[in-house]
DNA sequence: TGAATAGTGTCTGTAAGACAATATTCC
DNA sequence: GGAATATTGTCTTACAGACACTATTCA
């Protein structure tokens, strides 16, 4: 009476040099067998408490990645975005840094810059545009960003990965006032010894309450 | 292999009293047959052409309004949100000038304040909290609460929907400066001849390119 | 004319950006 | 000391809120 298939669907974003990057994988199973694509799957009702778990189970069996920040993004749905009949996909997206990735070594896990134009089964296109779109305007006014640097960081390396997200360079001291005023960041005893001859930088790490929780801005950036 | 049930449900949110109201109405079936809850109901996979086109169709069976402004909020899943079984709701809500629910007039639509505290079955108290969360949190930064008014109305009047939103007077210099900026209001010819001995208003009326596309501020509010 | 609300002008304080000075490291 | 980048101080500009003045209606 409501054959709808159930699935969810993974945008696992991570900053390469300077570039936004989404993971794609091989498909290994019809339909679409051998396309690269988003890792997704099924809801499996006998293991997953809700269609979260579902995406981190999907996720880390697929990718080896564990958690990560996740967060819902959209529900795709409708009977033509699956040649298999009318389906719905609970999506969400994932930011991780570069470095975790390349731990997990998974070698079918390709990355691919969400500039460049995408061609990918299902609407997964159309997915990955509203994930780069959602973490995009987030970054304006949260700490979003903050989830694809490593467990340690600089203010300058925070502020390189702002900058790459929103493609414009931000004032310096704007960007460390408001860094200041999330109050999220606790400074590290030892210093960033660095790229060299000059003065090292602050160490610094996310404030345990943040570690799955934004902080937001009320004036933006 | 997938036995997940798949349903929509639709926060229908007013303005009435320069109160924020959900409407209720009382389930006709089990489970919880008789209980006020939100309206919703399965995905009919032969008739919808996705999840958007299901929340419009039950909410016009339902209630009988047309074409509000309907947005995708969230998507609740779970094993015991519904006693039917493992399933997936996903949620929308819309926003209706309150003449327009008068106007349907529905006998069985109930509007509930929602700030007093809900009683619903399933996850639809979550389900709620979420969409006035999502409510109030946009109208800070956007023309969301526009869709709560009538198609014409003052500055005036629009204030006092955004302030009854936000729980706060506003500044109406800064006010009137943001709907200015906003670029997304025109001024209707007649005039409003409103409450009495005092000037009377300058009537507006969206422009059409914003009926159903929601316009953003850099700065909020 | 007085009461009431609409609409506008202007001042002030706060916050964002520009600029530049100082700090610290390695060579 | 010189080069390079981190960090901080300060000035300028833009914007948000406060206040008050003018406008328009009805009684």
């Amino acid at each position: 009476m409501n054959q709808v298939i159930c699935t969810v669907d993974v945008v696992l974003l991570t900053l390469k040099d300077e570039t936004l990057k989404v993971a794609l994988l091989k498909r290994e199973r019809e339909p679409f067998k051998g396309v690269a694509a988003l890792p997704g799957g099924y809801i499996h009702p006998n293991e997953d408490m809700d269609a979260q778990d579902a995406a981190l189970r999907v996720l880390n069996a697929k990718t080896g990645i564990e958690a990560p920040y996740l967060e819902q993004l959209a529900t795709f749905s409708g009977p033509a975005r699956d040649p298999r009949g009318w389906s719905v996909s609970i999506a969400y997206y994932a930011l991780v840094p570069y470095h975790i990735i390349e731990k997990a070594g998974h070698p079918d896990v390709k990355l691919v810059s969400v500039d460049r134009p995408l061609v990918l089964p299902f609407d997964h296109k159309a997915i990955v545009e509203t994930a780069v779109a959602r973490l995009r305007g987030k970054s304006q006014y949260s700490s979003l960003p903050c989830y694809l640097a490593g467990d340690t960081f600089t203010l300058p390396q925070l502020q390189r990965i702002y900058e790459s997200l929103m493609g414009e360079p931000l004032n310096k001291v704007s960007f460390r006032r408001k860094m200041t005023e999330m109050d999220m960041l606790k400074p590290i005893e030892g210093q960033m010894e660095a790229a060299g001859a000059h003065r090292p930088a602050q160490l610094y790490r996310l404030k345990p309450e943040f570690r799955h929780q934004l902080q937001l801005l009320a004036r933006g950036l």
